[in-house]
DNA sequence: ATTTTTACCATACAAATGTATGGTATTTAG
DNA sequence: CTAAATACCATACATTTGTATGGTAAAAAT
């Protein structure tokens, strides 16, 4: 079917792919800068071929008009930030502890990020353990939002809950007794909302 | 914080984040288009006071430089084709028969569509009912990956299996016996390959 | 050995895209 | 009532972006 790539072909392609991910497909002159050359002929050159040989489809005067055909390479890999337990807290990592295949539908808002779900008091939510939750931070929780919180060097998965003077954070697991936060502690710091969660299929295949 | 927007410039702002969703920011001339407007400035004052009141950021000189900064927006009706029977077949219907909010991180590939899935034959899959399962067509599948298909004008999701001379389609649940399809049975029509679950929080609050 | 493909370069051009300025009419705010 | 914001228009311009053509050199294919 699609004929094989050149080594720069594909660095050309995963280049695209993975802006694609983040946002937007990149311009000749962006894929140019990014590789350091010096016009962007070498790049329309590179597209050319990769159209040939059925990678992607150039719309004929339209910017950051490439369209992706190679199903198989829909999947970016993304770095996970941690593991964040859903029943007792885990430390939380400060580099990327893994990285996973994230489907390109999946586009990360800005800012947002990933973190694998370790643990199991989120199951009465149907989260599990190697879901991964997409985190968006930089939001005002609702009453009854998942969040992601850090509690003493530690992340935790909870609903959240304001009250008066405190914050309550649940567990959909009764097992789990809600850990109840005094408003100033300075132990505490929200991290973000859960706005989704993530389980590709990919991983149960074979 | 953010000011109240005008209906016009909520109309841009929701066609923003709707074509962001299928892809691509949109130019000025994409929108200026789909308005019915004559020229690019006109769009382009909207941008501005969209810009102003806080809900995009505009990268001078770049193309399709608009960026979302309102969270609260980052959610776009989509429409679900059908429910899928993760058990018996269900009927699957002609037009959308529901729409559910999702956030613009799931962008939909070329082609791809929703299916909620009703039913609880994948349970041992962990979907359940509710989920959005984000079908891709055109797509070969392969021996182990959760399919859609049609049997028979009802649709059905199952892992696929293909044999010597028939296809297989087996239920996690082991309650449900497997479907057996000889090769050329023209009541058989694969939908696509289920790449990816996504079950948004949003729902679940309040 | 010769041709084709690959991988770059430079320069020029056309189309798309964003920008700037000024105009008219209507609606909203003070 | 008056000023400001809104919602369009037209025209002109600058920059970005994609396109076209031609060139050099090396690697791969025939």
């Amino acid at each position: 079917m699609s004929k094989e790539l050149t080594i720069t072909q594909q660095k050309i392609l995963d280049f695209i792919i993975e802006k694609r991910a983040t946002g937007k497909i990149p311009t000749l002159a962006e894929i140019a800068g990014h590789f350091g050359y010096r016009n962007r002929s070498t790049v329309r050159q590179h597209l050319q071929a990769l159209e040939r040989k059925g990678y992607i489809k150039r719309n004929p005067n339209v910017s950051r008009g490439i369209e992706l055909l190679t199903e198989d390479k829909f999947f970016v890999p993304r770095p996970v930030l941690g593991e964040v337990a859903a029943g007792n807290p885990l430390t939380i990592y400060p580099d990327a502890i893994d990285t996973i295949e994230l489907p390109t539908i999946a586009r990360m808002p800005k800012d947002s990020f990933l973190l694998k779900v370790k643990g199991d008091s989120l199951k009465d939510a149907y989260i599990f353990t190697g879901d991964v939750v997409i985190v968006n931070p930089n939001t005002q929780p609702r009453n009854g939002q998942i969040v992601v919180a850090v509690l003493d060097d530690a992340a935790v998965v909870k609903r959240f809950y304001k009250k008066r003077n405190r914050i309550e954070l649940h567990s959909e697991n009764p097992e789990y007794e809600p850990i109840v936060i005094e408003k100033n502690y300075s132990g505490f710091k929200l991290v973000g909302v859960v706005i989704g969660v993530y389980r590709s299929m990919e991983r149960k295949v074979g």
